[in-house]
DNA sequence: TTAAGTGCAAAAGCTTTGCGGGTAG
DNA sequence: CTACCCGCAAAGCTTTTGCACTTAA
């Protein structure tokens, strides 16, 4: 995330605070820039040990309150993965995922194409839709080398 | 789910057991069952639940291990969605999601033009995709017209 | 016969909650 | 000042594991 992007969501997140009546506290502050400084999808606990970098006394309760906040919010989003943890995403734009079937690698993917896709009618359904991304799935790299590597020994 | 694809799944259960070395046992039998007659997302627990009502013996670290097998052999997958729970799913064919943002409600969406969409080139990220989805997000019925009402009284 | 599968109990991991005290606005 | 927020400890869920026993093939 580029220095100008992250500057711009810190300034969202001090107006949001404004218009909300919340709190911009040292905390708070802190576990927000370990999301934005974090380009995987990050568990509330993998944010909680980077933002003991910056202060060992921020708890673990704190961070999980914290990121359902932001996400309250719409200053970040929860990543749709099929694991059983929640996990983070500093990402509010349209973009795309790659999933490894085999070892639940879950990485981002750019495509323009794929940005452009018209979204259906889904009056019949009562939906309004504001948003979508595209999932695609297989095997990654590393998975289907050791397969190669497994087949011929 | 209709009844032939049912059975068919059944029977290609039986056949990857035989292919592995899987045993058929009452327990898998109902819980395989369990899975293809609910519509939903179901969780494990949802799962287990509904197995209770054929067999009240059957444990849940039974259930949990069935269904992971499941995936396993690609009888079934699991649903990627934001929540903190795995969820299951019955299909294994192409189809999309619907996400409501804020209740969070999980649902399949059938649409021929999404299906037919062209797959993007992944090979610079050396990934071999396979399948895809399409995941909608916005917001649902009850939760506009509940908006409504508050905005409204 | 025997390796896969099962149930139980216990552990492990993730997330939320209640509460007394702290602090930004 | 006061409403929001914090840290702690404890509870609440979900999921996994070790082990002795059972059973399908």
């Amino acid at each position: 995330m580029n220095a100008e992007t992250r500057l711009a969501r810190i300034e969202t997140y001090h107006r949001l605070c404004r218009e909300h009546g919340l709190r911009n506290t040292i905390q708070k502050r802190i576990i927000l820039e370990a999301v934005l400084d974090h380009e995987a999808h990050p568990t509330a606990d993998q944010i909680h040990e980077l933002v003991l970098r910056a202060n060992p006394d921020v708890s673990r309760t704190t961070v999980y309150r914290a990121l359902e906040n932001f996400v309250r919010l719409g200053l970040i989003t929860k990543a749709c993965h099929p694991g059983k943890v929640v996990r983070y995403d500093r990402r509010v734009d349209i973009h795309h995922h790659l999933l490894c079937l085999r070892c639940n690698r879950f990485v981002d993917f750019e495509d323009h194409g794929l940005d452009r896709l018209e979204i259906p009618d889904t009056s019949a359904v009562g939906f309004e839709v504001s948003d979508f991304s595209v999932q695609l799935r297989g095997i990654c790299r590393s998975c289907r080398e050791t397969t190669r590597r497994e087949e011929s020994p």
